[in-house]
DNA sequence: TTTAGGG
DNA sequence: CCCTAAA
């Protein structure tokens, strides 16, 4: 498999162009905004309104399948120009590569106070960059202005000089000002330092801290960034959906996701609530080569069957899932994932299954911001302060920023050309656009799923709520699921997957089953001992409500039985040392412990030691199901090793440190023991011997 | 099933 | 958290 080197493109994302469409009439100015009463609106008629604005794009973007995007490289030292013979007259864009990372950006604010954007060059617009200008923008700069509303022509034409300006010259970019009405930004960020590497997009006052050290080839981004603000709010009236990917420091396996912990402005604007587990991951993804998901709710899944599709047309060209260890942001990736697959850890499907109830499932280790979700959404009484916010202005004011794009990933011979790339790309992007999308809507990390939830009921319409909001881009269902013809299997297979076909199908609406069918009984009933009670802490965190569960559990169950079918069927053509039933294939949703949980541990450990995790399940953790004694032996183990090191290297919620020193004593004491009573034993059987 | 450890 | 060898 490896006659030839290949570049591995990670796209785990788009930027995806977009422009807001301003109302046609004299509605408004391409905000959302619905007239009625946010308290009446439903999650449905939410998402209408985001998918009316989409639309807009989507075709285009359709229409332009099968051409050839053209595509303005910045390489480290030439801007390559070519094929450009499609105009996307509506998507007068910028898209930009960075680093061999292609997103497609613009960034659109669409506020009324918007003149002081780009002026931040010096640092970000300090290099070469690699850039990928689609033709919408760069080469059809003249037809460009035409998009969406004639209004709009003669200020977009000034912005797309200058951004041709540029995007060829590189140079400083101050401001963009746009006409009077839309007040419309366009906002283009080259960022080339290599160290660098940030989107440089401001909107107004915010900077788009988008971290990318990443190494080259990646492109990271997959939110599309753009604005559907609302209103004629200033922009500081509302929350400001940044799209701070904050990669960086953090294990995002671990703790954040990027989205998960996206700094505290908006933890949950790219929801995915880490569930994701490279490893599961990892499993999913050979399976898709197998299966043919029908799953519509995980899009990815689909996404990624048909561009693989796409890709095994070409012949050099094709897709498959790279290897992990090639990756250097694999986390990253996963969290993407995440926001499609398994996005809610568990807790995106069936979470609106009850409409009346909290869809506040929360995947743990989301702690403040499930709080937080907790208070605003599902049935928990709205703070005063909302309540007051909302007999003030009953309109929920978004601004849309972004929107998370299934991630794709490419691989493609070294020796391709740049031309192929592109097309390459365009197809993968076409792939997924052209087929048509779906909004979904992600709060507080959480996938909202039931459209008939009104805003209120979602907890979306506070806003102090708003910056958890977010929105994703979706397959549609119809082209979600490609016809995967025999031809396909066969010609996927050899591509390499040398892991076992899965026992699971990739639809992780299925997959959760077993999980959340654990998480929602994980929490019975609490008697109410001591111990229970800290746990009881947890139960907040545990995502909903038990009701919910039962209309859920049976809904997957039914949901199950295609999956055993599949896994037969896989089996069938490559035969697996040890099938597994798919429920045990699920990983189980990762639930940090809690300062409570840790320590009841440890008060259970510092009494019975280290090796009777049965015991100590049992005496502090009876009633937390979702714990198993394996489980707190392994937290044992990360405890001691975490007291060890420096407070600096921690992660994820801090333990006292108090709690932490209990734990090494504890550790040092039961291990002195146990080697005590090895010694003993040796002595007694070298005595018998 | 539990423990103990590596992954 | 997962996976497993051992007990």
């Amino acid at each position: 498999m490896e006659l030839h080197k290949r570049l591995d493109y990670g796209f785990i994302g788009y930027q995806v162009p977009y422009i807001p469409r301003a109302t046609r009439s004299a509605r408004g100015r391409g905000n959302i905004r619905k007239k009625s009463d946010s308290n009446e609106m439903c999650a449905f008629d939410l998402l209408t309104t985001v998918a009316g604005k989409l639309l807009l794009e989507g075709e285009s973007t359709s229409n332009s399948s099968g051409k050839d995007q053209s595509a303005v490289v910045k390489d480290t030292t030439e801007t390559v120009k070519e094929d450009a013979d499609t105009p996307l007259k509506e998507n007068h864009c910028n898209e930009r590569c960075q680093e061999q990372g292609f997103f497609i950006s613009q960034i659109v604010s669409e506020a009324p106070v918007v003149n002081h954007c780009l002026s931040k060059s010096t640092d970000m617009l300090s290099g070469p960059a690699s850039v990928i200008t689609s033709s919408n923008c760069s080469d059809k700069l003249g037809s460009a202005e035409q998009f969406i509303n004639g209004e709009r022509k003669t200020e977009n034409r000034n912005c797309s000089t200058k951004v041709e300006h540029e995007l060829s010259g590189c140079g400083d970019f101050s401001s963009c000002t746009l006409g009077a009405e839309s007040k419309k930004q366009l906002k283009i960020n080259l960022s080339n330092d290599a160290t660098n590497k940030r989107a440089a997009i401001c909107s107004s006052e915010f900077h788009d801290p988008w971290d990318r050290k990443r190494s080259m080839l990646v492109a990271s981004d997959n939110t599309v960034k753009l604005s559907l603000s609302t209103d004629l709010d200033p922009f500081g009236s509302f929350p400001v959906i940044q799209n701070d990917v904050q990669l960086a420091n953090k294990d995002d396996d671990e703790k954040s996701c990027g989205c998960t912990q996206p700094s505290t402005r908006n933890k949950a604007f790219m929801p995915a609530p880490r569930v994701g587990d490279w490893r599961m991951r990892k499993l999913q993804a050979s399976k898709y080569w197998e299966v043919n998901p029908q799953s519509d709710d995980e899009g990815h899944v689909n996404v990624d069957n048909e561009t693989r599709h796409v890709y095994q047309k070409r012949e050099n060209v094709y897709t498959s899932e790279r290897s992990q260890r090639d990756f250097p942001f694999k986390k990253r990736k996963l969290y993407y994932c995440n926001s499609f697959s398994n996005s809610d850890g568990g807790s995106s499907d069936g979470i609106c299954s009850s409409p009346t109830k909290d869809l506040n499932r929360d995947a743990s280790g989301y702690s403040l911001a499930s709080s937080g979700a907790r208070a605003a959404a599902g049935t928990s009484i709205p703070k005063g302060a909302s309540a007051s916010f909302r007999s003030n202005d009953s309109h929920v004011k978004l601004k849309i920023k972004s929107f998370r794009v299934p991630e794709l990933f490419v691989e493609i011979p070294e020796n391709a050309t740049v031309g192929s790339l592109k097309r390459t790309v365009m197809e993968a992007v076409t792939a997924i656009l052209g087929g048509g999308l779906r909004i979904g809507v992600v709060f507080q990390g959480k996938k909202v799923r039931d459209d008939s939830k009104t805003l209120f009921q979602a907890g979306i319409s506070h806003d102090d709520k708003l910056d958890a909001l977010g929105f994703t881009l979706e397959p549609s269902p119809s082209r979600a699921s490609p016809p995967l013809g025999p031809e396909g299997h066969s010609r996927v297979l050899p591509c390499e997957t040398p892991q076992p076909l899965t026992r699971c199908s990739p639809g992780s609406t299925i997959i959760h089953n077993g999980m959340q069918q654990e998480t929602y009984n994980a929490f019975p009933d609490y008697s109410g001992t001591n111990l229970s009670n800290f746990i009881e802490s947890d139960h907040d965190s545990a995502p909903s409500p038990p009701d919910a569960s039962l209309e859920k559990n049976a809904a997957d169950s039914r949901a199950l039985v295609p999956v055993a079918a599949m896994d037969a069927e896989a089996l069938a053509v490559v035969p697996m040392l040890k099938p597994k039933r798919c429920e045990t294939v699920q990983r189980r949703i990762r639930r940090p412990f809690s300062v409570f949980e840790v320590e009841a541990l440890v008060q259970a450990v510092e009494k019975l030691g280290t090796g009777r995790w049965r015991d100590v399940k049992m005496r502090a953790f009876d009633n937390a199901k979702h714990r198993t004694y394996v489980d707190l032996k392994d937290k044992w183990k990360t405890l001691v090793h975490t007291a060890r090191i420096s407070p600096q290297q921690r992660r994820g919620e801090p333990v006292p440190q108090e709690l932490l020193d209990r734990v090494l004593i504890a550790h040092a004491y039961w291990s002195q023991q146990q080697a005590r009573q090895q010694m003993k034993h040796q002595s007694e059987t070298r005595l018998l011997l």
